[in-house]
DNA sequence: AACTATTTATAAGA
DNA sequence: TTCTTATAAATAGTT
């Protein structure tokens, strides 16, 4: 109905749609209004542009919220609108908040926590995702030596640790039994020495100097 | 429009008044089909004749629940379409999901993802954090051993890499500049050798054996 | 449910 | 946007 037939498809040209939009939705809102009147109807019309725009038209007898409860009871018996709503946002909620446990439960274990709750094969795991994400933050060319100079320094500090636990081993080996209270503590040499105590000490590190790059950093 | 002018009040004949709503309806639902396909618009009809019979249509791209879902973020605050427990329950879930996606990143960074995010800074935080957790896993004492071994060869191959990188820094000083796209590569080659040309190769590693100490552990 | 004279909506242009 | 107007579409009253 105008100048000339169109076909009912997608206006693209973005300006005409947008106008066709405008007046289509003031025709329409007129015939809503008209029905209600002269057909003694109840009419809700909720339209929203492509932009995200939105208008309504409702009834003046009545009420979106009415209508909605008049909807639910006549679709069809068990489509319960607002109950099925509620349902599946706790239903979300539940979900949402199983995954957040179990990010926080992974973040603690990787930085180092809540060492006890864990089996001997999720240790395992974890070191290796730790090594992986060392090796993966390594790849970051400017610190990479950086990270050399750390891990030397920590592979040094655990070396000498391990030969004092051994010498201290070898000198205490009657008095074992007597510590069992302090096997979890920190660096676990009571437990260690339980059952390690025929391993040699196992590689020779030998750092030959520390540059100091930070000028170069 | 029709074969006589009408002016809008109610029908009073109640059989006129059914036919004309028929038509008008069917009018209505063919026009929201229309305006949806060429506005890309978004519509939703809810009828109730007088009878009390409903009829509604939905542009296909979308569902009442949806459009009502809109019509409540856009409608001014004050119109409560939803009850109060309802839209706890919707915040409770946008609060959930961002702390979510807070742990998520975190995690991503541990692991040593999405790293070209990250500052310099934030990547020495992460360090720290991997260098601790490290520490405390090692904590353990049945794997003392183990992460110590791990460690070692770990540092072992990034000693072996570095001197394959330094050699060929050395060998292709010249043909640097061809390289760059692969700037990137797994381990930032020639990233590296742009500004660590003149850094000796910083310590030596020298494991004497690597005992197989699986049966102990 | 059809038909059709008329009114109404609206496409294109200003 | 709004107005104009030729034309398409809807529909009131009729069959």
């Amino acid at each position: 109905m105008g100048r000339g037939k169109i076909e009912i498809k997608r206006i693209e040209n973005s300006s005409n749609r947008q106008v066709t939009y405008s007046k289509r939705r003031n025709g329409m809102i007129k015939k809503a209004k008209e029905i209600s009147v002269l057909c003694d109807a109840k009419v809700s019309l909720l339209m929203f542009a492509s932009s995200g725009k939105m208008h309504e038209y409702c009834s003046p007898s009545t009420s979106l919220e009415e209508m909605l409860e008049s909807y639910q009871k006549q679709s069809a018996g068990n489509n319960r609108l607002w109950d099925a709503k509620h349902e599946t946002l706790n239903d979300e909620i539940i979900r949402i908040k199983k995954e957040n446990d179990a990010l926080q439960v992974e973040l603690r274990h990787l930085k180092g926590e809540e060492k006890a709750s864990l089996h001997h094969s999720e240790l395992i795991s974890i070191v290796d995702a730790l090594e992986n994400g060392l090796a993966s933050v390594r790849e970051k060319p400017w610190d990479y030596y950086r990270m050399i100079e750390r891990s030397t320094q920590v592979l040094e500090e655990e070396g000498k640790r391990l030969g004092f636990i051994l010498q201290q081993q070898q000198e205490n080996t009657a008095v074992e039994e007597e510590d069992k209270r302090e096997m979890d503590n920190a660096y676990g040499q009571e437990k260690l020495s339980e059952y390690n105590s025929s391993i040699p000490f196992p590689f020779v590190l030998q750092p030959t100097h520390q540059p100091n790059l930070e000028k170069r950093m």
